[in-house]
DNA sequence: GTTCTATTCAATGATTTACTTGAATAGAAC
DNA sequence: GTTCTATTCAAGTAAATCATTGAATAGAAC
């Protein structure tokens, strides 16, 4: 082979790394399984796709190593295959940020206005935690809890959230967050606990990104 | 717009990032770029590509924002538009050595067999130029090395090495670096100078590597 | 065995991408 | 002004990608 073919195999197959996540429909799909594993239905559910188009979207990323699947019974479940990739998620996110233009308006149009939406820091939460003077709400599906959540939260999913309001002893200072900053369920969270006059502030990014930081957690 | 579709064009915006780098050509330019700016035709030089073909390229990156570009008279020069992009070229290597099968063997292909090949970390290169012990020698062009090196190299760039080996002091270790892990300049000139009975060894990875660990480098 | 369910496979058409070619443009040198 | 050079633009083609559809498969329940 060629040098210069050879070289351009090579940084093909780099390349294939980012071909995997070039698509919004598998960014989507790995900000999910960044949260846990989970079955190809319930993939398909969470991106608004059909299952056949969900199963090759998850097959092109399992072609690319991103993620791992096992059989349970009739089910496949997915999962990222590595620590990595959930590292490559969010650099590809902080690009984004800080490169691609219009994208402020776009999440937005999606999450609303964030500027008047009290928010707090990892650094912040973890503090006030340390003081016990706040309360964790984790608005994330009760399974994405279960398969791990920040030390001292509660589960309280989002669409269960309403019902539960009152259980929340006044005078309480909330935190709610949930998969990571591209999340709308903690800024739902806020925006509902704010119009009940309860003092709540959503966390800057999600359950991924205080693990990765090896902030305290539970897991089963 | 509907919550659904709101969210598919955010996370559309946000795989623009990938798919600005889902390309073997576009990641050869990164690694170019990473090691300071560059005309279309010298990158066109460095990738084999027409130089139409390399300024679409290039434009593809712009539109991205993963590049910027300035002119200097008939010659447009592009560069990084900052050290995120870089981050993310070292993350996409690193999910792609890890996951990427074949990659190994891709390497293998281009770069030569490895395993034989003396390496030698940053830590160890550090604690070595400390005791003063070795010899570093940038085998990159030259113009890489003017826009920055590791403090205390001497430029020889790969071309020159065999005209220039008498200059190197018998009993001198050397340890040679380039452009990063996937970068075939220091292979080469490790093994030049392993053939001439010179202790050679190869740093595992390049000046961009070196500079963002924030070890001691000389820039103009 | 049949039926049911979750997933994958295979074929299709619309869209995007990559490279090529040749023409257009912008600035420098004359 | 003309000529030269580096770059971009525009048009065209082949290939890859994506969503859709309906059929095939693999295991569970019966």
């Amino acid at each position: 082979m060629s040098d210069h073919r050879a070289k351009a195999a090579l940084y093909d197959a780099l390349a294939e790394s980012a071909k995997a996540l070039a698509n919004g429909r598998r960014m989507e799909l790995v900000d999910v399984l960044a949260q846990g594993e989970r079955s190809v239905e319930e993939l398909a559910d969470e991106i608004q796709q059909t299952t056949a188009n969900t199963s090759q979207h998850l097959q092109r990323l399992l072609r690319a190593g991103m993620v791992e699947s096992r059989r349970e019974g009739t089910r496949i479940y997915y999962s990222l295959s590595s620590a990595i990739v959930a590292d490559l998620w969010r650099v590809l996110r902080r690009a984004a940020q800080e490169h691609v233009e219009g994208l402020e308006q776009l999440a937005a149009d999606y999450l609303g206005d964030r500027s008047t939406l009290p928010t707090i820091t990892r650094d912040d939460l973890l503090a006030r935690l340390r003081d016990g003077d706040v309360v964790v709400l984790d608005v994330r599906p009760e399974a994405e809890y279960a398969a791990g959540h920040i030390r001292g939260a509660i589960s309280v999913p989002i669409n269960e959230l309403e019902s539960r309001l009152g259980t929340i002893p006044d005078g309480t200072d909330v935190v709610a967050y949930c998969r990571g900053p591209y999340s709308a369920f903690a800024d739902q969270a806020v925006r509902a606990l704010g119009k009940q006059g309860v003092t709540a502030a959503r966390l800057e990014d999600g359950f991924p990104e205080w693990a990765e930081a090896r902030l305290p957690i539970a897991r089963p």
